[in-house]
RNA sequence: GCUGCGGUAGCUCAAGGUUAGAGCACUGGAUUGUCGAUCCAGCAGGUGUCGGUUCAAGCCCGAUCCGCAGCGCCA
């Protein structure tokens, strides 16, 4: 019935009787003779109705934008005059012969090669998907997901589906509860991720996994964050570190390779998450910014000026400097504004130095600190920092994992406002991750991964007594500064579950009844095992070069986490509630 | 929970204290071939909501809702 596609046709199709379907992109009328643009997902091409064949078409006159057509006529070359050799079919025109409406439309909410603002957008989805960038978006999200299974198939692995209606998990994000009525004042959890079921699942035998899984967290958006999102899970038993990072790592390269054409290097670089925080003050540094942080703590001991000498001198304390190349041309006000910006991030103040002379020492300098330095402290910085002339240095001084926090955030920053970001695709892996991190609120252990994350020691009572010098065997793939991928060697002996659950101050009774079945299951003979998980969101933006992973999700949700086509969420009938054993309380503020 | 930006015609935006404008869309007309054209004419909102201040409020204040970005949160 449709015999082609309007971006397939060329000139080699030149006497062709076709069929095309698609919809009208605008309609002309030129003293009787009609024009109509017709466009797919493939392309568009140009439509004369021939006024000699006027009355077929009387009906036909009232097509404008996006009624949904069926045409058919004969493929001819276009006269001289009106060749167009910007589009694919420029050199062609459709002289119709048939056309039906297939459908009509009502004048559209918003013009779609206009910028709507999102909110409309998303009210309107059906329409914005017809957008040539959102159907180019969702066209390479399938063939990204497309190539992932490919690859993973021809290695062997099963794609194996776990339950969306499962168990509520201690710790992690919140849980989105389902009510059962069949056992009322019970509920399942959506998963946040399969990670038991596949960790079970290299118990059972099934040594190599993969899924593409759609994972639910209750917790507030971002722009790269829904409250569920897809995730390629992967587990394989028998296997290392090293086994994980190559397999994955060449899964990603040959995606990227078939679905861009873009060769990623091999192997990917490596990093300590403690050298990302030392040198970029991030466990996910882009490294397609040059910038650096750099430790001034050394001759900063002595000064007078306490801002910088007492964390200098603390051993929990940081003084670091980002140098911003030409940064002595911003004025007062935008250095002040990245003042205002790492004061997001925990920052007291953000001290500066333009350097605009260097070879004159303190005089050639310009900055509000500068007097409560000597010049042992001053040369100490500029040799450390690397400035030259023309440049600034921003520093950090304080606690030392927010001094990291805040100038990685500033190094950011400066990356994209300097435009110092190189046009490359940066992978990295960034390994040995400490085990837990400590929480002051509540006074415990967390762990900084999940908690059967294997550690680097084989010793419970080791990782028992020191919590906080413990590595784990967990490694995140990171890519121009996005995380879009990690994972971990698993636990697979009770004895370290176990101390782990300890650690994390998990009482026996309490692990038993929240993944007493995952303890049991240990204890018949686990392999060794490890898995990946991947952010298939954030890939495909990566790849289509959008910030937000709204733009490759088809149906995504608003920052409030409703879904705007629909209107979800909504309320319920109090009959569906009752069967359900479920009351509402209303909050005051209602 | 917090911070910032935004909300004015169907859409994108403008607005200095009289009567809130424009482009697009839409409607009608003109045009025998152009590339989301052109020309003419027309239709269209009382400024997200609620409440204040003022002689006077899109413009100021307070609350609230919605969208976006970020912080917290996201094992």
């Amino acid at each position: 019935m449709r015999s082609h596609y309007c971006g397939e046709l060329n000139e080699e199709h030149r006497g062709e009787t076709v069929t095309l379907c698609g919809w009208a992109d605008t309609r002309r009328d030129h003293g009787g003779i009609i024009f109509v643009d017709l466009r797919d997902h493939t392309g568009k091409v140009q439509v004369v109705v021939d006024p000699d064949e006027a009355d077929a078409f009387a009906a036909s006159q009232q097509i404008r934008n996006e009624f949904c057509l069926k045409i058919a006529g004969t493929i001819r070359e276009r006269p001289e005059a009106m060749v167009n050799a910007d589009l694919p079919t420029g050199k062609i025109e459709l002289m119709a012969t048939e056309v039906e409406v297939l459908n009509r439309a009502a004048p559209l909410p918003f013009q779609l090669d206009e910028n709507a603002n999102e909110e409309i957008r998303l009210r309107h989805r059906y329409l914005d998907l017809r957008r040539e960038p959102m159907q180019h978006a969702i066209r390479l999200r399938h063939a990204l997901v497309r190539s992932l299974r490919e690859h993973l198939n021809a290695q062997h692995f099963l794609d194996i589906e776990t339950p969306i209606l499962t168990k509520a998990t201690p710790e992690g994000a919140r849980d989105y509860l389902v009510p059962s009525r069949v056992n009322p004042g019970q509920f399942y959890a959506l998963p946040q991720s399969p990670q038991i079921f596949k960790q079970i699942l290299m118990m059972s035998g099934m040594d190599r996994y993969y899924q593409i899984a759609r994972c639910f967290r209750d917790e507030d958006l971002r722009a790269d964050r829904q409250p569920e999102f897809t995730q390629l899970d992967v587990e394989m038993a028998f296997v290392d570190r090293e086994d994980v990072l190559n397999l994955a790592e060449g899964m990603i390269r040959t995606v990227f390779s078939k679905v861009l054409g873009v060769g990623l290097p091999r192997p990917f670089p490596r990093m300590s998450y403690a050298e990302a925080m030392t040198r970029y003050g991030s466990d996910k540094p882009d490294l397609r910014n040059p910038l650096e942080l750099m430790d001034v703590a050394e001759h900063l001991k002595h000064v007078e000026f306490k801002v910088f000498s007492g964390p200098a001198n603390d051993p929990l304390g940081r003084v670091a400097v980002l140098r911003a190349p030409g940064g002595s041309a911003l004025t007062r006000k935008q250095i002040d504004g990245y003042g205002d910006y790492v004061a997001q991030y925990g920052a007291k103040g953000l001290a500066w130095i333009k350097v605009n002379d260097r070879s004159a020492g303190a005089e050639g300098l310009q900055s509000p600190i500068v007097k409560f330095l000597d010049d042992a402290a001053i040369q100490g910085i500029l040799e450390t920092s690397g400035a030259q002339d023309g440049d600034l240095i921003f520093f950090g001084a304080g606690d030392a994992q927010t001094v990291s926090e805040f100038m990685g955030a500033l190094r950011n920053r400066l990356g994209r406002d300097l435009e110092l970001l190189a046009d490359e695709w940066k992978p990295l892996w960034v390994l040995d991750f400490p085990m837990f991190e400590w929480d002051d609120g509540s006074q415990r252990w967390f762990s900084n991964h999940h908690p059967f994350t294997a550690p680097v020691s084989d010793d419970p009572a080791e990782v028992a007594a020191a919590p906080r010098e413990a590595i784990s065997r967990g490694y995140d793939m990171v890519l121009n500064g996005m995380e879009i991928g990690g994972g971990s060697i698993r636990i697979h002996r009770p004895e370290m579950q176990s101390a782990m659950f300890g650690v994390l101050g998990i009482e026996a009774q309490e692990a038993e009844e929240k993944f007493g079945f995952l303890l049991e299951a240990l204890r018949y003979g686990c392999p060794p095992h490890g898995g990946i998980a991947f952010g298939i969101d954030r890939i495909a933006a990566l790849m289509v070069g959008t910030e937000s992973i709204r733009d490759v999700i088809a149906f995504p949700k608003t920052t409030s986490a409703a879904d705007l086509m629909t209107d979800a969420p909504s309320e319920v009938s109090l009959e569906q509630l009752r069967e359900l054993s479920v009351n509402v309380i209303r909050r005051r503020s209602e």
